[in-house]
DNA sequence: GCGAGTCTGGTGAAAATTCAACACAGTTGA
DNA sequence: TCAACTGTGTTGAATTTTCACCAGACTCGC
């Protein structure tokens, strides 16, 4: 038997709704209270329907809080970089067919940059020169 | 009154777990039969289950379906373009504060890269040499 | 001290999701 | 032709999720 509290989890989170987006607010805020998610949630339900969310949350063990004073700050369990890591992963396989190069191009197409081809082309070479020096 | 058929959501899918599970297999896919999606599913139900999903899918209007022979071949509503663009922009969002170049650098370093902070820099000086002369 | 306000703990019910069973149609190969 | 196989359409139930209510503890300001 695996210990409870060290592991994150085992397999799959596999969240419902409610709990992802309770999920993506506290990634968004780093850490939140109750009333913080609560203000943040589309179609805000009641105080108790969150806190119902969080305990489930608690109990899968993806979530941890600390006391401030008379309330509660939750916040992931799993650090941000390892969040980071799994999402990107996720988006690249499910999205951009595992190529992290096509994501990046993408990415940088968004935010405002309109990289010609040429620029990509330049910038992967500087990928692949650092890549072999680097590494 | 919006039409419905060609606006494929107004707001926000807001999909279930499996239905998410689905979209995600079909974005992955391109295309997908029942059989394909029940095979790639986690914990797969039957087949009977997995149309139920897709039959709320097809009703929310963010899957279509075409006839290849016998059965029917489902795919994504919206293009893969759009769909990558949703969910960078959500990721980034999410768990990049927004910043497009953080989430960048951290696809370069998880695509066994290993690039120091001084080779991220350089890249993004040529970002902003191509932002400021090609657009 | 004391009342108003806010928070957590716990319970149970409404609503949504997930799932399987059944009936029927089309295809395929002997 | 016709029997086996594979597929879809539909219905209804089991499970999960979502949610609100209530009770008690704590804090803060007067």
């Amino acid at each position: 038997m695996a210990s409870k509290r060290s592991e994150p989890q085992t397999v799959a989170p596999s969240f419902s709704r409610r709990e992802r987006q309770v999920m993506d607010i506290l990634h968004r805020h780093g850490e939140a209270t109750v009333a913080e998610i609560m203000a943040d949630l589309p179609d805000p339900p009641t105080y108790s329907a969150v806190r119902s969310v969080l305990r489930i949350l608690a109990e899968k063990d993806v979530i941890r809080y600390k006391e401030d004073g008379p309330r509660y700050v939750y916040y992931p369990a799993r650090s941000t970089a390892t969040a980071r890591e799994d999402v990107l992963a996720h988006v690249v396989r499910t999205y951009f067919a595992g190529s992290p190069e096509q994501a990046v191009i993408a990415l940088l197409r968004m935010s405002d940059t309109e990289m010609t081809d040429e620029d990509v082309q330049r910038h992967r070479d500087t990928i692949n020169r650092a890549r072999q020096g680097g590494r």
